[in-house]
Formats: C-alpha cells, sequence, structure tokens
RNA sequence: GCCGGGGUGGGGUAGUUGGUUAUCCUAGGGGAUUGUGGUUCCCCCGACCCGGGUUCGAAUCUCGGCCCCGGCCCCA
C-alpha cells in the first residue's frame, strides 16, 4: 500500500497547523513592523520571463532555477528571488509615483539546489524595496527596518554594516575577475587563501591593506587604510544616525555581497543554530531599474530568509485560542449547531462533534482537544441552557449560552 | 555537481556472524462505560525506501536509484 504513496518533492515541506500558527504568528509581526515604518504590501507573479532573472545575474543561474517553456514556447521560471520582479513592477506601472516608494513583500521562492540545513527548494523570504531615494537617511532607514523586523520577530542576530567603496578602492586597477576572487577570499574571511591568491597574481603588495578591512570600525581607520575617498562622508554620515538611533551593529567593510548591482552601502545580520547556512537577512543600495528598461533610479533593500528565522527560533510553544467542544445527544443535534454558532459569532473557536459516538466517547475526545466542552441533551434543549465543562479544572455547570461564551472568554488564551 | 552519515508501522525504536510469527513505546480506532473525559485494563489497526544481484533463505551481504540529515561548491 505504501509502494504507491507519493512522496513530497525533494526539497519542500508540509506544514501542520501547530507549525502554521507559529509562521504565521512571525510572518504577522514582520508585516506589522514593516507597516509602521510605511511599508506597504506588494505581490508579484510566481513565475516570470527567464529573462527578468538571467539580465542581472547572467545565463549561468539557469541550472538552479526552477526554468519551463510553456504551452505557448514562453521560457518562464518560478522566481528565485524578489527583488528583480518587484523592481519590474516598478518599471511597469510604479514609476508615476511619488517619491521614495517603499513596499514590502512577503512570498515563496524556488530554487534548484542542494537541501541543507536551512536551505529548501522552496524557502519564503520576507522583504523591502525603498526606491528612488539615495541618501544617508534612505541607507540607515533600511538597515534599521531590517533591524527592527528581526528583533520583533524574537530572533537573536549580529547586524554587520559595511559599503562596498573601500574594498573596490583596494583593488581598483585590478582585472575584473581578479577582484572578485580577492572579494570572495575576503567575504569568506579566507586570509590564508587570500594571501596565497595575491601572491599567484602578483599582487601581494595589496595583501596587508585587505586583511585589515574587515577590521576597520571607524571612518578614521578607513580613511588611514584607502585615503580620503569621497564616499566616507556618506559613510559617516549613515553610521552617525545609526549611532543616534542607538543601532545594535558591527561595522564590517569585508562584506563583499555576491554581485555586481550593489553599489554602496551593504549588510548582512547572522543568527545562531544554524549551522553552515547561517545568514538570514542580507541587502544593501543597488541600482537594478534600467535593466527592465526603466531610468536608472537607486533602490535600497534587503531580504529575510524566512525558514531560517523560524528554524533559528526554533519551537515554541505559542499561546493557542481557546477551543470549545460541542457535545450533543442525537435528540439535540440541531440545538448543537446553533449554540456552536452563536460561540463563533462571539470570535470563540468551536468544534462540532462530527461522530455519532456517545457523549462519553465525545468526551474522550474532547479532552484531547478542547478546553472546555459544551453538553447538549434533552435536560438541555428542555430548559434552554447548556452545560459547560472546564476540561481541564473538571468543573461545570449549567447556564444560557451567553454565560458559557462569556465564561469561556473569561479564562483567557492557553 | 562533490563528500560523509542515514532510511524498520503515522511518530520514536529493538533486531544485522543471513534463518521460521520482526520487538517495545507512542499516536490512531474500538471496547470495559448508551449523559461526562484525561488514569487503568483488553482488543484492533499498522512497517523492513525502491529495484537488480548473491543465497535453499535477505530488514541483515552487494550494486544502482530515490529520499532525509550534515558539510563542500554556490548563495541572486
Amino acid at each position: 500500500m505504501e509502494n504507491c504513496m507519493l512522496q513530497k518533492p525533494r526539497g519542500t515541506r508540509d506544514f501542520l497547523p501547530a507549525e502554521m500558527e507559529q509562521r504565521r504568528a512571525v510572518e504577522r509581526t514582520m508585516r506589522e513592523t514593516a507597516a509602521r515604518w510605511g511599508y506597504g504590501e506588494v505581490c508579484t507573479p510566481t513565475f516570470e520571463e527567464i529573462e527578468l532573472f538571467t539580465l542581472r545575474s547572467g545565463e549561468g543561474i539557469i541550472q538552479e532555477m526552477y526554468a519551463f517553456e510553456d504551452k505557448g514556447g514562453r521560457m518562464l521560471s518560478l522566481r528565485p528571488e524578489i527583488t528583480a520582479s518587484v523592481l519590474r513592477m516598478y518599471v511597469n506601472e510604479g514609476r508615476m509615483l511619488p517619491k521614495p516608494v517603499r513596499w514590502c513583500y512577503y512570498a515563496d521562492c524556488f530554487r534548484y539546489e542542494r537541501p541543507q540545513k536551512g536551505r529548501y527548494r522552496q524557502f519564503w523570504q520576507f522583504g523591502v524595496e525603498l526606491i528612488g531615494a539615495d541618501t544617508a537617511a534612505a541607507d540607515a532607514e533600511v538597515i534599521m527596518v531590517a533591524s527592527d523586523i528581526l528583533a520583533g520577530s524574537g530572533v537573536t542576530f549580529d547586524l554587520h554594516v559595511g559599503h562596498l567603496a573601500p574594498m573596490k578602492h583596494l583593488l581598483s586597477g585590478l582585472e575584473n575577475g581578479i577582484q572578485r576572487r580577492m572579494m570572495a577570499y575576503l567575504d569568506k574571511r579566507d586570509f590564508e587563501g587570500l594571501r596565497v591568491f595575491c601572491e599567484t597574481a602578483g599582487a601581494a603588495g595589496r595583501y596587508d591593506a585587505l586583511v585589515a578591512l574587515p577590521e576597520c570600525r571607524t571612518v578614521e581607520e578607513l580613511r588611514d587604510l584607502c585615503g580620503n575617498l569621497p564616499e566616507l562622508s556618506r559613510i559617516e554620515d549613515v553610521v552617525g544616525i545609526l549611532d543616534a538611533e542607538g543601532l545594535t551593529y558591527t561595522p564590517d567593510f569585508g562584506i563583499a555581497r555576491g554581485l555586481d548591482y550593489y553599489t554602496g552601502m551593504v549588510f548582512e545580520a547572522f543568527a545562531e543554530n544554524l549551522g553552515a547556512e547561517n545568514q538570514i537577512c542580507g541587502g544593501g543600495a543597488y541600482r537594478l531599474a534600467y535593466l527592465f528598461g526603466g531610468e536608472d533610479v537607486p533602490s535600497c533593500g534587503f531580504a529575510i530568509g524566512f525558514d531560517r528565522v523560524l528554524v533559528s527560533l526554533g519551537e515554541v510553544a505559542g499561546s493557542r485560542p481557546v477551543v470549545t467542544s460541542v457535545l450533543y445527544t442525537p435528540a439535540a443535534r440541531q440545538q448543537a449547531f446553533a449554540v456552536a454558532r452563536q460561540f463563533r459569532a462571539a470570535d470563540l473557536r468551536a468544534e462540532m462533534n462530527l461522530i455519532d459516538r456517545g457523549i462519553g466517547a465525545q468526551m474522550k475526545h474532547a479532552a484531547k482537544t478542547a478546553d472546555f466542552a459544551i453538553v447538549l441533551g434533552e435536560r438541555e434543549c428542555q430548559t434552554g441552557t447548556v452545560t459547560l465543562r472546564n476540561l481541564h479544572s473538571g468543573e461545570q455547570r449549567e447556564c444560557t449560552v451567553d454565560d458559557a461564551i462569556a465564561g469561556v472568554k473569561a479564562f483567557g488564551s492557553c
């Protein structure tokens, strides 16, 4: 019999109600936090023309996407991320909006990768994009929104804030491919690998400055290392805002953030309990809109790895709404439906017994699934009352439906 | 794509020098109890990931595949 049972696709998960309650609760606080900063939620298609994703990242990523041809011969892909879609949407229908535009999203993404801890083939991202503001205040706001949302979710995290200008300066003049390799070593803090690579690339003279970069904590130290770069005043301005607001973070100018479209400020957040995939948030300032046919609008945003946040939070026994189970004898069925309806109208959870069985068996079931039982039989029907039983204490009384509703409400949540 | 560890009822497990009816707990269903549960007792349900090979005989040995866990690569 098990032979024919279908399995879920690799890297996907099923969520039972208890886990969904937790996921929805975290999701709700993230949305509410973003909303308080003025970010309105948007929704984009689950699949897009494949070009949207290859334009910025190259053809190479096709093998890591769920790409397919539809019946009209269009090359499409399930979205591997949301930022590209949001910027496409901005170019399509957001350009006439007053700037800056503040948008957020929560949606699932799909990547054909090898699953491991905190990495799935279907995973959820919560993200924010601030479009049309290229200022220190904009950089600082996005960082603070990320920090606010993460803190609100309850996760413990380290926030690293950096800027690409110092690193780019130290690598300037080198061939593009060599720069990328060096950035990768630096981003991974593989100093030994970087040293060897610098020597073989004939750039051993740059090693000392490069390894000093991740240690820089102040703009003064950056100035000593890189000279008086024009971007330093912007960095100074951003950290000034963050410090004045009392944000907890670590300045980190060793962040490389993978791809080229990041233009300035970059930041990342890391959490515990997550093994190799411990980054729960990444973002920065970028320019993408021009790729999709829009003007070259400056943007800034981040994405949170929602599933990783939940892995890091672990299993939390959140409070659960009180459940009332409605039990009845056959003759009282209609009355039971009516009582259950009144409970629901009062915003309480009521579950009807649906199986033909005696009160004893119904009570046995209710004891496992509910906090209160309503019993309806001949007596209650004749007097127009219900019997309300507290399944935790065993206390029981016969009263009106309104009294029963008031009694359950007074109990609070579990 | 690569490396390592795994896969026994729904969940958790015992069992592998190859041997008869695969162990225990739990969950689920029913009963003792036809208007009062959680305890107890009894009963039922239900598994060796899939396929090939070796063998008289495979959960056990072997090969391949699938899936899970962790790591590498990658990480938009």
